[in-house]
DNA sequence: AGTGAAAGTGATATACG
DNA sequence: CGTATATCACTTTCACT
């Protein structure tokens, strides 16, 4: 699928504010909303709008810290651990890697204590390497078009 | 403030598609529209509630693959790059850490010379570790009450 | 803090450039 | 692929609880 400038706009806007309504969009890239709607619909058919969703801030809703847990797996552990590790609520985001380590993931965690058990429940699967996030220096940019 | 069973409910729909109306919001949760609006606008005051996004597909629109880029920062050149990283259209995603290593980047890259040119821009402020992300096992996953 | 009703605005389907 | 119109749904405000 193209996406042409108009699409382009409609995106800035989208990732900018996802519940700005389409004829708010429509106003700020120049056409009626229906042609809004039309396009969101496609580009959502074609996977490029991926979903909505909300920051929540984990700071706010009582958790104390972020933080980011590399594991390098023990032979044969990956596979376990993929699925695994979609049943974790403290796990927000998690990468598999090329490298020595395999896994990075972003954890939300309520104190040290909690760090700890988490930590303990990842010994099975490889080593850990843990580091506390101290700030979230940029905050899921927008994803811009290829020069 | 306090967030009741009914707020976790709502940031529950608005995780999960934040494009949803507070009209649908509200038939899901059991209240009506104008308390579901009312009870977003105050949690969006508190900022539990720190914006709404479109996840748009980096490879769907172009990028070849994602990267995760770490950045041990030579003395002095910490503070010179936290005010950059803003302005690198590549960089979703910044986080500031404990340990040796200062920083970790989640960039998109178009091909492996962008990757060259970018990891080029880095040198200046530290050494760099780049592994390149193989798959998004878990995305975005929802932030859930404190148990 | 939530409901219900009124008025305004937005979304959606259809007909048509 | 876009607009224009019409209908229906949703949002917002407000009086009341």
């Amino acid at each position: 699928m193209m996406i042409d400038e108009l699409n382009w706009k409609i995106l800035k806007c989208l990732q900018e504010n996802a519940r700005m309504s389409n004829a708010e969009i429509g106003r700020r890239v120049g056409v009626t909303s229906p042609a809004v709607s039309e396009r969101i619909k496609k580009l959502e058919d074609a996977e490029i709008i991926q979903g909505y969703t909300t920051f929540v801030s984990p700071l706010e809703v009582g958790y104390q810290f972020k933080a980011l847990i590399t594991l390098s797996a023990f032979m044969g552990m990956l596979k376990p651990f993929l699925e695994k590790v979609k049943t974790y609520d403290e796990v927000v985001n998690c990468y598999r890697i090329t490298g020595n380590e395999n896994i990075v993931m972003e954890v939300v965690l309520k104190n040290q204590r909690h760090l700890q058990t988490f930590i303990d429940q990842l010994i099975i699967f490889g080593e850990t390497k843990t580091q506390i996030v101290l700030s979230h220096v940029v905050k899921y940019s927008e994803v811009k078009p290829i020069k």
